[in-house]
DNA sequence: TACAATTTTCAGAAATTACTGAAAATTCAA
DNA sequence: TTGAATTTTCAGTAATTTCTGAAAATTGTA
């Protein structure tokens, strides 16, 4: 398991990115190797790619079994296990986009609930509410969009976000769509 | 400056969050107390109400200025500084978007960039190129999206996002359109 | 200009997070 | 079963990040 410098490279950037992120460098730095890789690796081999204990992989994949993000397979004849990630690289950003709600965006708008339901004691409390409002309202409706697109195709996917360039274009069709 | 508990719930879910996010712990409960407060805050009421010093305080203020996420006002016959948040939640959400794109979509796009421009050592930078590619394209649909968002109106940008469950639908429309 | 008010900087301390090696637990073939 | 191969756990250590107080710098007024 040798890593080329070019692997090298996007490896190291991911690390950084990693830790701006909610992972950790370790963790960016594995999920890089795996993504990079065309062969499914096993622990010892991520372990002597990166230079970082046994321990420290078990770790991580851990991490990455828990937010969905590799595949484990098996080698006949091979006790060892091994990890991959999804070849398409659209149900890797669907993943993303779902646990990442999980975590942030669903804990954060039962929050808001919490605060919305409560008589707010003062002027101040009142336009807190306010703005907690303000903020659960966009907030839902980042939710069910995102929904909306984990339970959307790659191929869906990958049309609507080519839209892009026009994203004016949607309110447009919309429009269309809904006056005919 | 006295913090009401629903506030301060609030303030403990947001300083919570910061820390999974980019931010950290203070800057999250700095920016949730500033977000949730009608008045504009000085830097000495911030510190005494989220009880860290105020050179801390200082050092927030400075990374909330990086993001662009602060707005600077005086008040007459005051020489302190005072700060406070765009009322407009929109406004808020535009500009996460902006400064994460400069943040972490531009420099992960120009690593991919370098990585493609370079002659694969073996089969194993092929597949990496590969790989690379696919994410490649798809971080720079997201980035087209989000330079698209940046220069919406908060109106629309509203009526975007409520569309939310309907985008399925209106690709469908698309598909049967074009495929006829 | 002088000086009090205010803000910023920064070295060191405190807190948090990440990492390791050793030991425990699990798995599976014989 | 047994025991070798493998994985996981976890206490302690290392590394990193955050926070503070003191001092320096800046600002604005008289």
């Amino acid at each position: 398991m040798t890593v080329t410098p070019m692997q090298q490279s996007l490896i190291s950037h991911f690390g950084e990115m990693g830790s701006r992120w909610g992972l950790n460098r370790t963790l960016g730095q594995m999920y890089a190797l795996i993504v990079l890789t065309e062969q499914p690796l096993n622990a010892d081999q991520i372990s002597d790619a990166l230079l970082i204990s046994r321990s420290n992989v078990s770790m991580g994949i851990k991490e990455l079994k828990s937010w969905n993000l590799i595949k484990l397979q098996h080698i006949p004849g091979d006790r060892k296990e091994y990890f991959s990630a999804p070849k398409d690289i659209w149900e890797i950003a669907r993943t993303l986009i779902i646990e990442r709600r999980k975590r942030e965006l669903d804990p954060t708008l039962s929050t808001f609930r919490d605060a919305l339901l409560q008589d707010p004691a003062n002027e101040a409390d009142k336009y807190t509410q306010q703005r907690v409002q303000d903020m659960h309202d966009l907030m839902e409706m980042v939710t069910i969009w995102s929904t909306e697109l984990q339970n959307m195709s790659s191929d869906k996917l990958s049309t609507l976000l080519k839209l892009g360039s026009g994203v004016g274009k949607i309110l447009d069709a919309k429009e269309r769509f809904l006056s005919k």
